[in-house]
DNA sequence: TATAATTTAAAACAACTGTTTAATACAATC
DNA sequence: GATTGTATTAAACAGTTGTTTTAAATTATA
């Protein structure tokens, strides 16, 4: 009771907010749901915050840049290593947001929700979140494809690697109820970072391959 | 009208709860949206299926035989074709299973609606929708995994194929911002379909083939 | 045709939704 | 200490939800 109340009312109801949205999506979260666990009074909601939507922007926003600073791309991004490198690099931190099961996990969670339920809100995560990492993605396995330069198979590579990882967000109950073992503890996550890397890798640069076999 | 009053109240009123569960998922279905469409009295649906619950339970198995009728899997069964060729036809009978934007696509809609966001209805899903098709991938792949049959590593592979194939229903949103040429029409998602076979045998077949030279 | 069973209809129910109101408590400022 | 602006509260509002009731209409059965 005395923590929650050290805490800023704002602060505690974005964080609440994030947990209950995560949890129930934006229509089937209530906003007395998200005031009873916040401990504040129903019309808070209206008095700090305009809206159930505008409240819901704006949590969205808030664990976007939570995320940020808790899984830096530092090392990713650094253009002096080796692309193979960087990719494992990529796919172990992509993977490692998305099934962090701590307080974090709910940021990727609120995103896959409005990548497969779509909101209003979803234009500005596309631009702010996942359009970046998707460029990212391209800036890193382009050295890989080397002379393959077709924007649409590019694309479909791109598709590849994402889905693979993604299958483990999006299709998480599937997992959980067949194959739990998969994600069993840490050691698991990195081993499946690990084998996503390779598949891909291994397709990777065989494509390309075929692909100067095809010119010459 | 006339066309309405013709098809039986109860397959009516199946057919357009595909349809709008599909849309906006169980919880944000209204039955009076459906009794709307259906054109009956709210009342119906209590009288015919006992809640909204049990509707939308029977309308899951309804759309599930109606879409095993229209896409039959009879040539990815037969055992005599090579492995390679019938992973190539599974995924191009999933993906466009998964891509049918007929009324057929409601069906698959309906079924990953389900996965990422699982209602009491999930596991009825799994037992007889999903865990079906991993078994006939599993047995289409072992012989091109040769000697691999750590069956985590063979999990593995399961989810890279099934994650590639998702990933255009379940981020469809994405995809129909960033890279709507991807799957513009039929030739496009056959091409789709096509890339992910290319990409996962490559993969699958080198994984073998490094199995086998760390053995000798 | 009379009787029974089934189907449709409108209305009401009770619970829940996001939002607003109006009154109170609190804090800072003069 | 009175006054001002901010924060919190309980209550009410208007709309929607799944479900039920009660009665009328239709169909089947005898």
């Amino acid at each position: 009771m005395l923590k929650t109340t050290i805490e800023p009312v704002i602060d505690r109801i974005l964080h609440v907010a994030i947990e209950v949205f995560a949890e129930h999506g934006f229509r089937d979260t209530t906003i007395r749901e998200i005031c009873k666990r916040a401990n504040v009074n129903v019309a808070s909601i209206n008095y700090y915050f305009r809206s159930k939507e505008a409240l819901y922007t704006q949590a969205l926003s808030f664990a976007f840049h939570e995320a940020n600073q808790l899984y830096p791309q530092d090392s990713i991004l650094n253009k002096a290593l080796p692309p193979e490198q960087r990719l494992s690099l990529f796919i172990d931190n992509f993977l490692h947001k998305l099934l962090d099961n701590s307080h974090l996990g709910l940021h990727s969670k609120l995103i896959t929700r409005e990548i497969t339920d779509p909101t209003n809100a979803l234009n500005g995560i596309i631009a702010t979140a996942i359009a970046p990492q998707i460029a990212l993605l391209q800036e890193i396995i382009q050295p890989i494809l080397g002379n393959i330069t077709n924007t649409t198979i590019v694309h479909r590579c791109l598709l590849s690697i994402f889905g693979q990882c993604l299958m483990f967000k999006h299709s998480r109950s599937i997992i959980d109820h067949l194959y739990p073992e998969l994600i069993a503890d840490d050691l698991a996550i990195k081993a499946c970072a690990e084998h996503i890397a390779q598949f891909s890798l291994i397709a990777l640069t065989q494509l390309a391959q075929q692909q100067n076999n095809s010119i010459s």
